[in-house]
DNA sequence: TATGAATGAGTGTTCATTCAT
DNA sequence: GATGAATGAACACTCATTCAT
């Protein structure tokens, strides 16, 4: 009999894998090897487990952000670490993949108590671009934009793996679809281009 | 009676808004005002409804791309223009929400020959950021990065309006979520950015 | 452009294979090669073309029994004949597969002005009998029995040709089932055994 | 709350009295007192719904067979017997009509484990018959046509009850058709009729 | 606390039929 | 006469949810 916790881990991956109204209960349940009735006792119907989920995964990666900025001094430092830790956590694809979903819903199943931890997040980031620009390393940069250019970069390399694999078969050899970095790196490589064009000079 | 591609179109706006899994056969039969007989008469199943939509929305931002690398000549103003035109066509929206979506779904319901598109539109970025380089004005850098980032910060910008707006109304005042620019000053900013970091000085 | 009777051969054949409920317009028109709207308006409505097909079917039969009549004057010969008739004409398993499922259906779809032609194919049997009877050639025996052993046996033996098939690939060799008589030689047999069983010694 | 095997005989009915292809899945659960969607829970979709049926009628035929094959040793009583099983059971027109239905199709919908139940009931007759020539009491004649005459007699008889009275209508009074012999009887006649035919004099 | 069983309300799809030309 | 296009009414099937135990 499978936790609370093991249950949400493994609707995470339905709900990443198939999005909020592909995702099927009986499926969840069926993978966690627990009855379908139980799902709805012990956590509640699929909104519930859907919000649930977001809450888990949201929550994880900002005590990981947290815990990164009370770690990391340098604002340069603590970019290319805040796109590392996008994509690098116990459940990386899920993390992005349900993000970009939410992003194309328009957070239509996106419950309110996981808004104030989003807007942390972009809080997070900001802090440490204004960070910058006060020590007068950085240009003055939207944050927001940077935000967006991380992030989505980010996701994108994260999620877009299948695509890429399917893509790359029909390009000709040689050319750069034929990369395969760890997202790790990736991400490290992706805020490094990003610190090329905000690094005052 | 609408036309097929008045049909597509919202058809269009359906798969965007809701995704594949969520949109209705239904809805979109009634948003169109036709019987939803007449829709599978016309189109098919909605499997088919959904490539038609596909290759519409990409045929058409292809079709730009081309015109544009016809029309441009500078590699940094090809970069630029790129950006523009992702997020700014007939039905902008669509285009960088639906890619989402597919980015999630690992391209489960992308037909086969939209495939070839895609690559297209990297080989497209690819050979601007190779001119570039070879012009000895840009840094090497990973064209397929690059393009995650483009693409990813222009379709998250695009995309992520209505979550932003309600992020915006939790963060204090001031902050730079409150911005408020559009899709095109957007992705002219972002890609000026990523230039900024390109750019070989 | 098929002529009616053509397009009545065409349905024929469908309705045989697949029944009255299982048969499709559509396909109908489209193996007849017009467009259903023609059906429609040359012929009528399901209904009225399976009543001209049942009509089409019935009466051929019926004109070959009235000549084989005329023409055959022994009683042993006419009812060989009867069973050759049977299973042996321009479309031999429209007519026993039809009827098969008539029966089955209880003549639900079977139209009022087709049961007069059913009620005379019996009693040209029974004359038949009758006659022989009468001529101290048979034994006495219930004409309509025997109308259902000749007919149940042709037209199985005349519409299980694909069961038959499957069933002899499970049975051991050299069984019964491994026989592939001719419909019209089947008809005979069985026209003979049933002979051997009324005649008078 | 019906057991699954009412649920299955209430089913049988539906696809004796419409067919596969006119049965509606609806109605069977309406005629049930069960929702549509326990139907699928209990049992599966229309397909599992048939096949089921089929087993379900086709193990209680051959059950009867099987036991009448050990009570009794004539070979001559054994056919009449047979020809009583075949007509005479809990749901004597549900076996034969939706054989007949089955051989008109062509088996289109017989699952591949019934076939062995058919190819058994054949296999007890043929051994029925060896008998009875070995033991030189009747003619070398094919079991196969042999077993097309009784069972095509007794179905046609046992199926066509509805057509019968409707064409008895039509006919002039005193034929033969204002006959109604039970079913049992019927299929005892026909037996006979067969044995005159069989015997060895 | 846990679950096998049941179900109302959809959900995509098909089909016989009709209509405008 | 003939037909491409359109559609109301089914139709098989699914799914989130609940209930009895």
């Amino acid at each position: 009999m499978p936790s609370n916790d093991e249950l949400l881990d493994i609707a995470a991956q339905a709900f990443a894998d198939r999005g909020y109204a592909g995702a099927r209960v009986d499926e969840i349940a069926k993978a966690a090897g627990v009855n379908k009735a139980t799902l709805y006792y012990r956590i509640g119907d699929k909104d519930a487990l859907y919000s649930a989920v977001l809450k888990r995964i949201f929550s994880a990666k900002i005590v990981r952000m947290d815990a990164m900025l009370e770690a990391v001094e340098d604002a340069e430092q603590r970019l290319v670490t805040f796109a590392t830790i996008l994509v690098d956590s116990e459940h990386p694809q899920h993390f992005t993949t349900i993000m970009l979903r939410e992003i194309a819903d328009g957070g239509r199943n996106l419950p309110d108590d996981v808004l104030p931890l989003m807007a942390r997040t972009i809080g997070t980031l900001e802090k440490t671009i204004a960070q910058g620009v006060a020590e007068e390393r950085f240009n003055p940069v939207n944050p927001f934009l940077l935000h967006m250019m991380l992030v989505g970069a980010c996701a994108l390399y994260a999620a877009n793996g299948p695509i890429r694999r399917r893509v790359a078969k029909l390009a000709p050899k040689g050319t750069s679809l034929n990369i395969d970095l760890s997202l790790h790196n990736a991400a490290e490589a992706i805020a490094n281009i990003l610190l090329d064009g905000v690094r005052k000079q």
